[in-house]
Parts: C-alpha cells; sequence; structure tokens
DNA sequence: TTAATTTAGTTGCATATGCAACTATTAAAA
DNA sequence: TTTTAATAGTTGCATATGCAACTAAATTAA
C-alpha cells in the first residue's frame, strides 16, 4: 500500500530503529562501567578513546571527532580535568588553541573500561555472523555518507 | 590477527557506528524542525506520536514506550504541558495515575512534523535498497533482542 | 482492619548538550 | 600597518537525563 507524500511509516523506516538500538547499547554500557566500580560517562569515556588513539589533540578537534558542540566538549573537559583524567596544555604557537593530554590516571582507566566494553560487544553481537556484522556496518556507513554535506556544520 | 581479551576492536565493532549514525540523524532532524518553524525537541515529537498512537497513556506507560526514565518523563511533560501540548488528568480509578492526553495545539503540531520526519527518512535512506534496509532493520531488531533481560530494568 | 509493601509520580542533585553571545588571539584585507 | 575578519575556547540560558530519596495512593499481609 502506498502512503501519502504526508505520511510517515514510522515502524518500518530506519531512525527510529537505530534510536532504539542506542539506548539500549547506552545504557547497557553505562550499567557495565558501573558494575566494574568505574566513575565515568560514556562520553567521557570517547574522549579518552580518542586522546588514547592520538594524544594531545586540540578542543576543537576533539569536538568534530567526537560529534559534540565545542561548548558541550568544554565543559566535557572541565568535569575530566577535575576527575584528573586529562590535563589542558595552551599551545606555543597558537595561544587561542588548548592541546588536552591523558594524564597516567587517565591512561589507567581508559585501560579498566577495555573489559566492559568487551562485555558490551560480546551481548551486542550474540547471535549476529560475521557477515551480518560487516553487513550492517557496510549500511551504516552507507547512511552516513548521506549526510556528509551536513556534518561539517556540526 | 586474533585479539587477545582485553583488546577492543572499536573500528570494527557495531556499537560506535550506530552511536555515530544516530548522532547525525538527530542532529539532521532537529535542524529540519527548526527549518519548518517548529519549536519542538526531538524528545518531545516521541511523546506526541506515542500519544498520537495510543492517547491517554499513563505516565509509566509512556516512559517504557519511550525508553526513559520516569523522573526524565515527568519533566519532559511538565514542559510540553506548559507549552500546550498535552494535559495530564489524574485517573479516578486509581489516584496515583496521570492519563497523558494531547490537546489539539498537540496534535496539530504532531501533524506538522510529518514533512520534517519524511525528509529525514528520504535523506537516510537514499542509496539505500529496500532489501538493504529490511536487512539492517532485521539485524537491530535482533540486536535488540539481545538485551531483552536488560529492557526491563529501563 | 491495621500494618507493611508496592506502585506512580515528583524533586534534588549531577551530568551532558546546543545555540548564541562573548573574549582573546591570529590571519587577512585595506 | 592599521583595520577587519576569522578562529578557539568559554559562559549564560534552556533542554534532557539517570539515580536516589521522597510523597501519596493502592495493594497485600498479618
Amino acid at each position: 500500500m502506498k502512503l501519502k507524500d504526508t505520511q510517515v511509516d514510522f515502524e518500518n523506516s530506519i531512525g527510529p530503529w537505530l534510536g532504539k538500538t542506542v539506548k539500549i547499547l547506552e545504557y547497557y554500557l553505562q550499567e557495565r562501567f558501573k558494575q566494574h566500580g568505574l566513575d565515568l560517562t560514556k562520553e567521557q569515556m570517547v574522549v579518552l578513546k580518542k586522546l588514547h588513539d592520538e594524544d594531545g589533540l586540540s578542543q576543537n578537534e576533539l569536538a568534530f571527532l567526537t560529534l559534540r558542540n565545542k561548548s558541550s566538549l568544554t565543559r566535557l573537559l572541565s568535569k575530566m580535568e577535575k576527575k584528573g583524567y586529562i590535563t589542558r596544555m595552551q599551545s606555543r604557537q597558537d595561544k587561542r588553541i588548548n592541546n588536552v593530554f591523558l594524564t597516567n590516571f587517565g591512561k589507567n582507566t581508559f585501560m579498566k573500561t577495555k573489559p566492559a566494553i568487551k562485555e558490551m560487544i560480546t551481548a551486542t553481537e550474540q547471535n549476529i555472523s560475521e557477515v551480518e556484522k560487516q553487513q550492517i556496518i557496510r549500511t551504516l556507513k552507507k547512511i552516513q555518507t548521506n549526510f556528509d554535506s551536513n556534518i561539517e556544520s556540526l
């Protein structure tokens, strides 16, 4: 049955299914962190992860990489700095820029998140074949490229 | 190459790809609402949608259906009530329960969201075949059922 | 029937977020 | 070189969220 222009088939479109799945995953991950005694939000974990991949990123770069508004990142970092996970260092070459570095405590904490993350991945991907996993990742990448003209405005 | 127990292959697991995709979609949808002159958040839209499907739900039911903590829903509804989208009516049979109803303004507003949502769906699903779409939805459902033992604690 | 327990919803506290306006610094234009 | 514009980061304001403690009402147990 064909739908009229203004009709929207919610249950049969990808967005809501994605949204619900992500909520479930995020909830589960947060619970795993708690179980493992980690005083860390999933948002903070993502920042740790990006700095683990490349230490010393600027706040701008971090905001871009984590798909976050720069003001949101400012405040996220402030909390993480207060907790001792990261430090900010003003760049010598350009005094507008803060380079962000992991502290040893931040590095250790990121290491400790790995078992929790692994549990989430295991739970997520049970009953999902490798082929199916590669397929969904491929489709997700495709969807993302559909919005390539929009993401620079983040 | 096999990964050690504590090693986590972020880039090749489903979670991060899902998370990023959802962020992009949510950002785009919010921007569409703004473009269409709608003073509405995506969260509020989901509540309108659920009430459109079934008016008079209790707050508890709404919280469950929208995967939200009941305290979060309380405050979401308070804002929506203030804006005139919904009303709360204490149940006669059980005075603990508030039944939530769409106002006419709420109904009209929901109708007005449809073109914006449609634009999001179109943008999302361009270059995605029907088969691929059904495939990803099937996989997402599978992932959700992997967490079925966890969702009641939401 | 009274007492204990469960349930629905609210509130305090802490975190995360986007937008717009702002400051400081650097780069580009006149 | 002075003025103008762009860039990096911060802050005010508004929204959304989870957890835990709380109130009021209903249910179950004693």
